[in-house]
DNA sequence: CATGAATGAGGTTTCATTCAT
DNA sequence: TATGAATGAAACCTCATTCAT
């Protein structure tokens, strides 16, 4: 991907007729095909188009470049995930920690390993799309939710809940996608779930007694 | 015109005069140099060979190809950190847990955080080298070392060392990562170094206590 | 970073609109006087595709590599050829064996010489080509036709009619090809043109004599 | 094969030691076993010097360039072939014509299918040199060998000994070319030597007929 | 004499992007 | 709007040849 970083991730123009709603997705769709048969590596517009059934031209006319394609794949992925879990989240408010903490991660994990290769699909993308903010302001929605729902347990004071949520999120979608990069066998990821869920309880109850 | 393939990561020729292993590691230098300074997108065996002050040619009289080169880069990295890690363990065979995870982690995390730069470059080269199979087999060794720790905590029987050790490897370097990736500011990083402690110190204890 | 290989031999896409058929020629036409005018040596893509007035980028969606380019030129002048060699057989079903040869060999010679800077740049190619097994299948096809032709004479039995026919063929093509590459001068070309068909005709009867 | 043509064929210094002759003997030995193993597209300078187990700087003491080389390679095996071609004439001078022919025609196939693959190898080179004056020139000198032995047969007088000489000569290389690079099995060579001959009596015969 | 490290022009091929139809 | 032909910069890699050691 060469050149310039960045000009301009906004799709080109909003679709208004029901027939380029439908080309847009059919292109994102394809997208994503194309990048689990192929890789980012070989995933070329000309190929997304094909796949899509559109031509370049039309790929061209929805978004401004390569860039902004990978960008709004990813950005759906990632919304998808962050409003679960933002659900979850805001399910768990007031619950004791053990409750919480398995709710939420447990919500997490189902969301990130829905489709696995998907998900490292996309994590490929990300490292592509590097510096690009918004990829990082998801990840700021997400923190304040978390530390929002951390406010709520009953009976506990965090000693610095913004760090505390921080470390959280970290761990949890850290950890999964190191077992999902290392090749996730579906009774690692068995475990991944069920441990994960017992090493943020363990965390922050001692973050807790800690603060204690 | 091309005809044959050859996808080999192997270094092409040995140096055998004193010079050329000079130049060898220049260009090794050099590729890290461009990671940093361009990105990997943008890093070209033109411009790393540029940077090392060689032609090309001289490039790929070290290095079959560029895949080569980035994964002879890796690995060399990997394994540093490997072997920092490998000794931390080995140093704490025997020693209660929380001692013994404070050295290993500390370790890990100290190793990573030398230069974040160069850590972070590395991901996207780890990335793009996908499927190489040599970058797992790294991840394999330090499971097994951990493992073989884990095995030494006195009074400790883990239902099962090898999912253990496994976790604790992906939480290690996941939430290293990951902070590393959200931007890592001094203050963040001085927090993940001990929080990272705590995390894998209560959930062993926990594991443990789980087990009886 | 390369890492696939695809080897096909096969145009890359059949043009639709009227304008890249204008081009695909102007493409084959150009290869071959770029052939004529540096030799395949310094046959190059970018040269070919200037001569062309187009971009490289051009040439490679018509012709996957260069070869493939050089397949279809040489392709096109072979087809030519057998189609008037075949031509020539067909028509010469039942004549006696002076009158067969001398029509055949004729056409044959005038073909091969309507172009003698063609026919030899082609040889190289052919040599470039090498294993290539479609050239071969021309050399198949060819066969058959003479065989099939042999076996109408009228009043002669071959004692091995696909061997004769080889023979005939090889005889017939190699001559030819070796006067041309030794520099054909019109005069030699003429006295090729006669003793060819002198030579097919006593041979021939000589077979047939040697089977009585 | 770059740059200019024909700057030196002539081999750089003659070596004086013994040493230096099993040298050069040595890389052009090398240089007909990469030529096989590898094909003339993949012969190289440095390859051929590994080959033959000397360094490439060697190699340049002995021949000036790469088409240096290829030439005396190829020299070296047309001198071969030329050489018995001249004393099978010398010995059939005065010999009846099918005799004659039958002497020199299977003189020169034996010497041709020897070794097949060298002989098929060499084709290549000598595309590959092209206007090279010299190869012509051993043409020249077989011509002239044969054009005398011609003259010697008892009883005939050709109408153009010169052209009927050319003509026996392209007839047996040309053919014998043909035959060894569609494939020649050894049955096909067998029946290649006997009708070779046919061939070439019967044609001498008709043109001496020819002249009465 | 021999070595082999270094050179760098030059070749092939890809692919994001534009624009006439 | 949609199409897909055309563009051309830029990347990777090779290899004949030289020259310091």
């Amino acid at each position: 991907m060469p050149v310039e970083m960045q000009s301009t991730l906004e799709p080109r123009k909003t679709p208004v007729q029901a027939r380029s709603t439908v080309t847009v997705e059919a292109i994102a769709e394809a997208a994503i095909q194309v990048l689990l048969s192929h890789g980012v590596e070989r995933l070329t517009t000309t190929r997304v188009a094909e796949r899509a059934g559109v031509s370049v031209g039309t790929l061209y006319q929805y978004y401004p470049n390569k860039q902004a394609l990978l960008f709004a794949v990813l950005e759906a992925h990632l919304d998808k995930v962050t409003a679960l879990l933002s659900r979850a989240c805001e399910e768990s408010h007031g619950l004791p920690i053990k409750a919480m903490v398995k709710h939420v991660i447990e919500a997490f994990v189902d969301a990130k390993m829905e489709r696995t290769d998907v998900s490292m699909a996309l994590y490929k993308i990300a490292a592509e799309l590097g510096g690009v903010k918004v990829v990082r302001s998801v990840g700021e929605r997400s923190h304040r939710t978390i530390e929002q729902m951390l406010m709520t347990v009953p009976g506990v004071q965090f000693e610095d809940v913004k760090f505390t949520a921080r470390m959280m999120m970290a761990t949890m979608a850290g950890t999964t996608r190191n077992v999902l990069e290392a090749g996730a066998t579906p009774a690692l990821v068995k475990g991944l779930r069920k441990h994960l869920v017992l090493l943020c309880q363990s965390y922050l109850q001692s973050c807790n007694a800690h603060a204690v």
